[in-house]
DNA sequence: ATCCCGTGAGAAACCGTTTTTTCATCACTG
DNA sequence: CAGTGATGAAAAAACGGTTTCTCACGGGAT
């Protein structure tokens, strides 16, 4: 109760020995007895702590003030060439590097950014992990990452690190744009994007555009000649699907083809696939002949029952899919065409954003629909 | 080339705007036609900065020193109860959270670890990294993530962000335990264990103990009385296919079973588990009774084949996959009774032999390998 | 020779904490 | 009533940087 603020107990007790270890270490420079006992014993060297050179030590070695090597390093003030550049090849032959928590302190910007997901097992989350990582590795800033599992109070305890850990602005990701992470936001001090996930009101979000992934892949199979497109899809009450099945209608609209009674709701197993391929075409008469399908699982088992059913693909049937989850799209017979949500590119987009956030610059507010991209393999044909 | 230790120059750049900024803020409060201007602009707002409340605030709002305020809020030294208690109550009332960096600046310990990994798409390190994530940040550390898609430079470049960053230890994770990520790693001045990825001469690692895996699957199958069981598997370039062979044939000896002509080398995909189902199923006679996988993909596919020769799962023959994925093992008619590696568990493990090496804790070196689970579905029968 | 100014570099203040040291106060002893 | 500890709290010194201010110096104009 005493300290319900700050750092747990645990975490309290636990740093103690080490405090006083390094304390000890720079007091005495290691006694010979303590050396002679921990010799023998076969455990993982710790590398020396050996206390990283400061820009103090840069700056006696060069032979001027700590301030003058600052500048010299950080190419501010003016300074003769030589002073400069004595300090930049001191700095450089000590492998000098600053401490970024140092210099976050005065710039009051910690280069540093968080990443709050619940979806830890998912396929959909690292990718854009991974983006958002490259990106930000590239402007020197780098991201903690927050695995919340649907727990509220784990993700409070992360988001008190986060705020205490001074990130300069957080991205909270999901698995579905139509739900939110279980956290109610307490009111934050600092920029936040949401990727793959509800975005609040007022606040700055980052989807796929499956609705225009869809219609990618509808006026594929449109462009190819295709006339009777059916669409086999996952559960209605994700919005993924309502917007999916939008994005293929508005195709055959705009082909000038009939809508074959609307889309096939079901569940996104490679079983809903494989089970609704047989029922839609062992009926002899009208059989589509190219399907659209909801994801790869659904596209995979698709292309079971069709091959089943002595149909080729894509010769009588092209079939299309959604997420590229090369798993699936690259091991189907034949290789699947599928839409690319482009994850790593929504976690860069979005990094890139809640940068500009943090620097001040006016963001628009409201969610952004990326840009998904067809990959074409051999499912549908075509050149 | 003048500047090339530090920051980018396009971090350099892009760090200018926020930092005058900020600066402006502090000098004059806000003027009222910025005010004015800004007001219309449908922008996301950005929280004020407010800057957050200090030590020094909590201390003049309770009328003492901030060195009071400090050993007060840590529990430290001595003092009046009410004195102590005082300050607690106004840092409440002001929701002040110390600054995680001034402290890591003061205790050269920042709390904080890194997390390199190369796999990006993989369903292995997410596990593993929320795992490590979850447990970390029960004791108040938290986990920078740094996605190296197998690019050296990139690589240098996240390494150099921890250096820089100082974070206590370093994770290395990877997706194979007999490969080494494309790092030639540099002296580091931190400990550093490695999960799922070779380890080097002398250091710390964690994997899966596939063998013991294989041997708990196995010897399963022949607790409930199955004879003749074979072993379907990747291929032989991977370490962990002949780890988990070895596991089965140890389980074989154990149980006094004949081992019939070693394990069947292929590839990880359901394709390959069909296939080997359909050709060593479809002669008559001498037929196994149980199949081990080297993976659930193998799994599926072998069941697949055996339902489509009109044979049983579990009453015919038995099947035990590998790795526990979800997607596979519960999407299986039968549903998949299979081998978990516990990656969670592998995360958390190595997170906190981490922190012990952090702490100077003497830690054994070498490689341990962390035992896996059986979780039993449908596909063996038995109770 | 004096004044002024531009220039390069050092001194000092600061960022937000913790920890050590110093200091004043007060209640006891002898 | 002076001397002695204990005690609670403040002052000061770190931690490793950046930035603002100040200053000494030298050259050119008067």
């Amino acid at each position: 109760m005493r300290n319900r603020f700050f750092i747990t107990e645990k975490t309290f007790f636990l740093a103690q020995p080490l405090i006083t270890f390094v304390k000890r270490a720079r007091l005495k420079p290691a006694r010979e007895d303590e050396a002679l006992t921990d010799n023998a014993a076969p455990v993982a060297s710790v590398p020396d702590t050996a206390s990283r050179v400061t820009i103090r030590e840069v700056a006696v070695a060069a032979g001027v003030s700590v301030a003058t090597a600052s500048k010299a390093l950080n190419a501010r003030g003016r300074m003769t060439p030589e002073t400069r550049q004595r300090v930049q090849e001191v700095a450089r032959s000590l492998s000098f590097r600053p401490n970024a928590m140092a210099r976050a302190l005065v710039h009051q910007r910690s280069f540093t950014l968080g990443l709050l997901t619940n979806d830890t097992y998912g396929r959909f989350t690292l990718p854009v992990a991974a983006g958002l990582s490259a990106a930000m590795a590239d402007r020197g800033v780098s991201v903690f990452l927050c695995a919340i599992e649907d727990d509220p109070e784990r993700a409070r305890l992360n988001l008190e690190a986060m705020e205490d850990k001074r990130v300069d602005g957080l991205v909270i990701a999901g698995k579905r744009v139509d739900r939110g992470l279980p956290i109610t936001l307490p009111p934050l001090s600092m920029p936040v994007v949401h990727v793959n996930a509800e975005c609040p009101e007022g606040g700055v979000g980052f989807v796929p555009d499956d609705a225009g992934g869809a219609h990618l892949a509808t006026a594929h199979l449109a462009g190819l000649g295709r006339r009777r497109i059916v669409h086999i899809t996952g559960p209605e009450s994700f919005a993924a699907v309502h917007l999916r099945a939008a994005g293929w209608r508005r195709a055959l609209d705009a082909a000038g083809l009939p809508c074959p009674g609307g889309a096939l709701f079901g569940e996104w197993s490679e079983r809903f696939g494989y089970e609704t391929g047989q029922r839609l075409f062992s009926a002899g008469a009208e059989r589509p002949d190219a399907v659209f399908c909801g994801n790869d699982q659904i596209a995979r088992g698709l292309i079971d029952a069709l091959t089943l059913l002595g149909l080729r693909v894509p010769e009588d049937v092209a079939v299309v899919g959604f997420d590229n989850w090369e798993l699936f799209a690259q091991a189907a017979r034949p290789p699947l065409t599928t839409v690319d949500m482009e994850l790593k590119g929504l976690g860069r987009e979005a990094g890139l954003t809640l940068l500009d956030m943090i620097d001040g610059k006016p963001v628009e507010r409201g969610v952004r629909r990326q840009p998904c991209r067809l990959v074409t393999r051999r499912s549908c044909g075509g050149p």
